[in-house]
DNA sequence: GCCAACGTTGGC
DNA sequence: GCCAACGTTGGC
């Protein structure tokens, strides 16, 4: 099983506003980076775990899990015009950007915030930390994942 | 709101 | 293929 870290601005989506989604399950659609890409189209599998991030906001950090329970699959909003995300360019024989579903597994007590993260030497490898790191999907290593959630649950 | 860092675009 | 200009991300 593969870790991940998804970031997402909660005051477009947040934590909770996956709790309240039918099913406790979303589109995680909107991705248009080729790298980030890649690992949704290639390697994301059902079963695989996410740690929900919330950026660009007050109290950045990881906000809870998710699981992936569709693996990548063409993204719908990239060819719907009247999406904020569509692509024209796209074409729908040969999909360009791709989406996993997600559900919602656990909001934390609290956010695990990014100043939290920068300050554990352990975690100085993420690539969240990585200086200019923009990408929106990343892979989390198993050690890294197990010492957030420690945090996460007060140890 | 500012700005650093990065990805993309397009002229050449 | 180079690279300047531009747009976006995201922390602060």
């Amino acid at each position: 099983m593969n870790y991940w870290l998804m970031k997402s601005e909660p005051s477009v989506f947040g934590i909770d506003d996956l709790r309240r989604s039918p099913g406790r399950k979303t589109c995680w659609d909107g991705v248009r980076n080729y790298q980030a890409r890649n690992m949704i189209r290639d390697d994301m599998r059902v079963g695989d775990q996410a740690l929900f991030y919330h950026s660009s906001t007050e109290a950045t950090g990881v906000a809870g899990i998710m699981e992936i329970v569709r693996a990548g699959f063409p993204d719908p909003s990239a060819l719907e015009p009247d999406d904020p995300h569509y692509d024209p360019d796209s074409d729908p024989a040969a999909p360009r950007w791709f989406a996993v579903d997600v559900k919602f597994k656990e909001k934390f007590g609290r956010i695990v915030t990014l100043a939290e993260l920068k300050r554990h030497r352990a975690l100085s490898g993420m690539q969240l930390l990585k200086r200019g790191n923009r990408l929106s999907v990343m892979p989390v290593s198993a050690s890294h994942w197990r010492l957030i959630l420690d945090l996460a649950r007060g140890r």
